[in-house]
DNA sequence: GTCCCGGGCG
DNA sequence: CGCCCGGGAC
């Protein structure tokens, strides 16, 4: 599907936006395929001020795949401790075995591959692809998902999953620079701006491409509020 | 204290 | 669709 001029200038949007509003993560300071695979493992389940201090640790701990996949469950649950969701460690260490053992301790770049390793669903799939191997492809968290469906929903019909999925691989860029950045941004988004419960409208970067916030000055004027921009 | 949030899985 | 498990908003 060819994507429209709004689509386009959202997207430039948002780019520059997270040039200068992105946070220095050090699980984007890297394109190791294993580092990225735990950072997304953790954060599947807790927030990023957790994971900052539990990922530096994880790593310096199992420093490649290869350790974590000789290492034992104990350890591997050491490391984890306090995490929650402890079934994810153990499909992270059985993950670590099958790669280490079958794929000579590579990960796979393809997502469809990614996604048959235990653990691993659509949206981290997707993630490591990306942001390790630079695919073009789309990550769709619940941040991503989110933000989609405001800007480009609407207020009678939610997006389905598929919908969703479907709009994304349409605004990701081609190029895998540009595809990484724009996966980023969106979950930047979701997590500084577009928040769950009251989203910051006036700091957006694409405010004026947004549905939502089109929607919420509408029935401002009606109600009489202020507007809101 | 109570409620809400979240990827993947069974 | 409910469960896993902790944190954070209210």
């Amino acid at each position: 599907m060819a994507m429209d001029d709004q689509s386009r200038v959202f997207v430039r949007k948002l780019l520059i936006w997270y040039k200068k509003a992105a946070r220095e993560l050090p699980w984007r300071d890297t394109r190791n395929p294993y580092a990225i695979l735990v950072s997304e493992f953790m954060l599947q389940q807790t927030q990023v001020s957790r994971v900052l201090e539990y990922f530096p640790r994880f790593m310096a701990r199992f420093p490649t795949i290869d350790a974590l996949a000789r290492s034992r469950p104990k350890a591997v649950m050491e490391q984890w401790d306090g995490l929650g969701y402890y079934a994810r460690a153990r499909n992270l260490h059985a993950l670590a075995k099958v790669v280490s053992r079958t794929l000579h301790g590579q990960l796979p770049d393809d997502p469809v591959q990614l996604q048959e390793l235990p653990g691993v669903g659509k949206y981290t799939a997707g993630a490591v692809a990306c942001f390790a191997y630079q695919k073009a492809v789309p990550a769709v968290d619940t941040n991503v998902r989110r933000v989609l469906s405001r800007v480009f929903g609407n207020a009678k019909f939610g997006m389905r999953n598929a919908e969703l999925w479907r709009l994304a691989s349409t605004l990701v860029p081609k190029n895998g620079e540009r595809a990484w950045k724009f996966n980023q941004a969106m979950m930047e988004l979701g997590a500084l701006v577009c928040t769950a419960r009251v989203p910051k409208c006036q700091d957006c970067p694409v405010k004026k491409h947004c549905r939502y916030t089109a929607r919420l000055n509408s029935r401002n004027r009606i109600h009489g509020r202020a507007h809101p921009e």
